[in-house]
DNA sequence: TGGTATCGTTATACATTGTATATCTAATTT
DNA sequence: AAATTAGATATACAATGTATAACGATACCA
């Protein structure tokens, strides 16, 4: 145990931290058996056994909760992938197999992720700017990696290729969210990658 | 007149499209007013001289009155953006030009802008498919014009190519709901057309 | 023409969400 | 130990959206 590094986390924000996660415990764990919408903050508060305005204090709405969830969850798998990007020859393999993830990670529950892409997607316009949940660090590690290798052009700031690819990503969950067959959402996938690599010009020294 | 062609509107119909009518007049009157959020659909029902549940039958949600509001706005601004693209030159100048509209488009209001974009968001992946507001079938002519002009890749479905493109297009419209500077703005647009039509690989035949 | 079904409208009641206010209690700081 | 901070609480409230039953005009059919 090392008293330094660890900035003091006084008990009062490991309580905030401990009530934070037991909301978000009993919360998922009925949201998973009785559905979002049929889950009161009433009976969320009456699990976690706070009172309700505590529960909004955490959680300003109940999409907040999933957000947070999904957060976490996230973050975890997030250092995985991260570390097979390296073993990746190219780009375009970097980010079929970061879009795969994708795929993977939405099948868990549809629900949940349909819900949080949903306000995530509210307080991207509305409240302050996306934060992208921490795909976007995933995502610029690509751009990054793709620049230094001299495969991705550098004229256009990575900010924006970061951009452009985030609401790529976005899209194929939301394919995701509405189709069914996978086969045809792995291929259009690919589709949309070649796409974002190559342009939709049409030019002549085209490989395929 | 001519009653053939026009498909026999039953006088419900035609009361309900005026109810209907007059209930978006005055909750867009109320919301430049007094602000989306404290205008309540009791004070809409009210000035409109309906009960609060007939409201409620007509707009499920109060974003869907914006979003009403919104597709018939748009529908009339489509005609003339329609025509002037016959006119351009190339893709990259329709692009540009249908995409420079979204900034006036959206300098109106934006906050109502914000609204109906986020109520359309939501239910993209929620509710039904999203239908695009009229502005696909826009960006479908364009991909037309461009691969029967033989600048646009055909091995890609079109279909794809419009979702693509739309999705880009709101992210054009989330930028300008969050930063301020236009010229910043414009300047971030073209690079995306660019990054849209050449693609973010970097190739030696550059012409920039 | 008259009866019947349909559909928009309405009144009423209700569950739930999210906010505002003031109070209380535990923890941090001095 | 006292003062300050900050989370937790109780209570009350405005507003959203839903459910139910009933009413009335219109459309449809015999």
């Amino acid at each position: 145990m090392e008293p330094r590094d660890v900035p003091v986390e006084s008990r009062t924000e490991r309580k905030k931290k401990e009530t934070q996660q037991k909301i978000i415990n009993v919360a998922m764990d009925s949201f998973q058996r009785q559905g979002f919408n049929n889950t009161t903050m009433e009976q969320i508060a009456e699990e976690a056994d706070i009172a309700r305005k505590t529960l909004y204090n955490h959680f300003p709405v109940k999409e907040a909760i999933v957000d947070e969830y999904v957060k976490g969850l996230s973050q975890e798998s997030n250092h995985e992938v991260f570390r097979t990007l390296q073993d990746l020859p190219d780009t375009r393999s970097r980010l079929q197999n970061t879009l795969e993830k994708v795929y993977e990670w939405v099948e868990i529950n549809p629900e949940i992720i349909g819900i949080c892409l949903g306000y995530r997607l509210k307080n991207m316009y509305q409240g302050a700017g996306y934060s992208g949940g921490g795909s976007q660090t995933l995502i610029a590690e690509i751009i990054r990696l793709g620049q230094q290798a001299g495969e991705i052009r550098q004229d256009i700031p990575a900010k924006l290729l970061v951009k452009q690819l985030d609401t790529l990503r976005m899209t194929v969950v939301m394919d995701w969210l509405h189709d069914t067959s996978r086969i045809e959402l792995r291929k259009e996938m690919a589709k949309l990658v070649d796409l974002f690599l190559n342009g939709a010009m049409l030019r002549e020294g085209r490989s395929k």
